[in-house]
DNA sequence: GACAAGACTGTGAGCGTTAACAATAGGTCA
DNA sequence: TGACCTATTGTTAACGCTCACAGTCTTGTC
């Protein structure tokens, strides 16, 4: 399989000479062009073999200006949302015979939303993808963006990219209906923080599904995604005699609550219902179970890498569209009948 | 700022000539070039910004050869591990100057390693690295590759790579003198995957700490890292008398396994004691909240990717560093004296 | 006031690939 | 048979940058 170490590694002209062709047929044959005789072929696929030849990307993404890698933008891809839709974009990326570069942002302002635009445009990406679920990274996109076609994850209403997402307002208003139905005379709700678009969707499902059952709706309590704001929030709910039931924005939160509701001796389902939101691998054995709505990460991240690809590969760059998931409730048992 | 859309974007030349200078002295001032007049480089920076000119990373790494991109190869990017892991890599790269670009694997054979590491190869990456915690993959590692600098993460004792690790084991004892020094007589096990490196290790330390207490060491229980193989370990537990200590091999299955507990009646820590591994970030909200053995997952990455710059800029790239990183005991309310 | 040693700037080549065009061979059709 | 097509191959010129080398312009020194 040569490749001696040490030596430079062989270039097209190498197997040109070995093969006893010109480089541009190397090229064709690696390019799989139409007219090649097949016996030709044979010959510089043999000399590709035998001199290890591996084609430069770098050189070719020179002269075609493509480089078939696509930018990915993500904020703290610790959290499993993320971190799950990033592995589907890239599953899907790979499939389709993209690279992914990665930015992982530690805060998500504009300056720093247009250092990694800028940053991935400077390698030449082909595309890029923001996993930009914060109203500040989604404004940000909204000015700022320069030629690379862009589609926006959780991107709320921007028009100028495209969006994929999960429709976050249908997910509290299934949470919510889902208490109602148990019989629960109001639902109160853990919200994520206010910067959050998706944070801002649940509220607003949950608000209206309320609205619609003409309840009342109590004023959401503050968190920030982490269990110990939930666990605060839980502290909270807990000395209130009035609560039955509780919508909490995500399954962290919602972690915190029942640790502190089982502190104060706070009974689930029993005495207090509890949703949480996000279905991960947890949930389903927290104490109780938890009743969540599940997001299909994979889904999200294969779509934006499809609506991506659409645009580059379809010639029409600053095409918009606007995919949306929609959420399903996963029932356990930390919800019941009042 | 230049650029208008359409137009092809302007490249060094045009700089020059809005400068009136030669593109060399362009390229000189980009690349901070001590022997540039204040006065001309002064022009050049008002031409680059009047023009909105970036650099062509592309076409500069055909030139020199580096395309200042590191490859990161990993499985399951959705663990909290590996995404920890991984993200701290990132940090480092970028910080350093490095685009990131990453290959997730689903399943870790060999020949999904030796894939992927060529895969990367092709797009010119100057360094990799592996968050290889699996010993088919570190064994893949061994044998093949080609003559890219490369450091493993998790990557056992292989020999022909650089090797950045949290020191299992240590973590495994560190887990079982503390039940032990609790008064338990001995602490039972529910083990990771065995193909998996870390979970043989912490298999070693428990086993250590166990003889060298002169504590006979009952089977391990087999899990396969989800919470729901630690439910099931669970079960088995609760229903025999004598365990009053457990060490779980990560805190997913801890979780599971005090889910399990909980349904059988089996209270923690009062009748039995549990540890972790990992510490994540809910585990300080579990019921009840968990002892674990944290792992500076930042620091890994970090490591890692020092050593790896090393290995590239330091112009060693075949030179084999070892560095551990050292766990450490998070008392929580899961465990108390028998 | 001439000469060497720097400081600064410009010129040309080349990185490894693909695109555009040219050239050759073999055959078809009137 | 000769013009004319098509399949196949080769030649040359980019792509946008850095490197090596060759200049030119200042200084400082005696």
């Amino acid at each position: 399989m040569g490749s001696i170490p040490g030596r430079r590694p062989p270039v097209m002209a190498d197997v040109a000479r070995e093969a006893g062709v010109s480089h541009q047929t190397v090229s064709r044959v690696l390019n799989e062009h139409p007219n090649v005789r097949g016996e030709t072929r044979a010959k510089v696929l043999e000399a590709i073999d035998k001199l290890g030849y591996r084609r430069n990307l770098v050189a070719r993404a020179l002269v075609t200006r493509h480089s078939r890698t696509l930018g990915v933008v993500s904020f703290d891809t610790t959290l499993y949302g993320p971190a799950s839709t990033v592995y589907g974009i890239e599953q899907a990326a790979r499939a389709a015979g993209y690279f992914i570069s990665i930015v992982s942002l530690k805060s998500i302002d504009r300056a720093g939303v247009r250092d990694a635009l800028d940053y991935l445009a400077d390698q030449g990406v082909d595309g890029i993808v923001v996993v930009a679920p914060q109203r500040s990274a989604a404004q940000a996109l909204t000015d700022l963006h320069l030629g690379v076609p862009t589609v926006a994850v959780e991107g709320g209403e921007a028009d100028e990219v495209s969006v994929v997402c999960v429709d976050q307002a249908e997910g509290g208003r299934l949470a919510t209906e889902h208490l109602l139905s148990l019989g629960h005379e109001t639902v109160w709700h853990v919200r994520g923080p206010s910067d959050w678009l998706e944070a801002e969707g649940r509220v607003a499902g949950w608000r209206a599904a309320l609205e619609r059952a003409g309840r009342e709706a109590p004023e959401p309590l503050a968190g920030d995604w982490s269990p110990r704001s939930g666990y605060e929030a839980g502290r909270s709910l807990a000395s209130m005699t009035d609560v039955t039931a509780v919508f909490v924005a995500n399954d962290q939160m919602a972690l915190g609550v029942l640790r502190a509701f089982t502190e104060r001796g706070v009974q689930v389902p029993d005495r207090v219902s509890v949703v949480g939101f996000d279905d991960v691998p947890e949930s389903e054995f927290f104490s109780p179970p938890l009743t969540t709505i599940r997001q299909d990460f994979d889904a999200v991240g294969r779509h934006s890498i499809e609506v991506l690809l659409r645009q580059i590969e379809g010639g029409e760059p600053h095409a918009r569209e606007r995919l949306v998931v929609p959420p399903s409730l996963v029932g356990r048992a930390s919800t019941a009948r009042i």
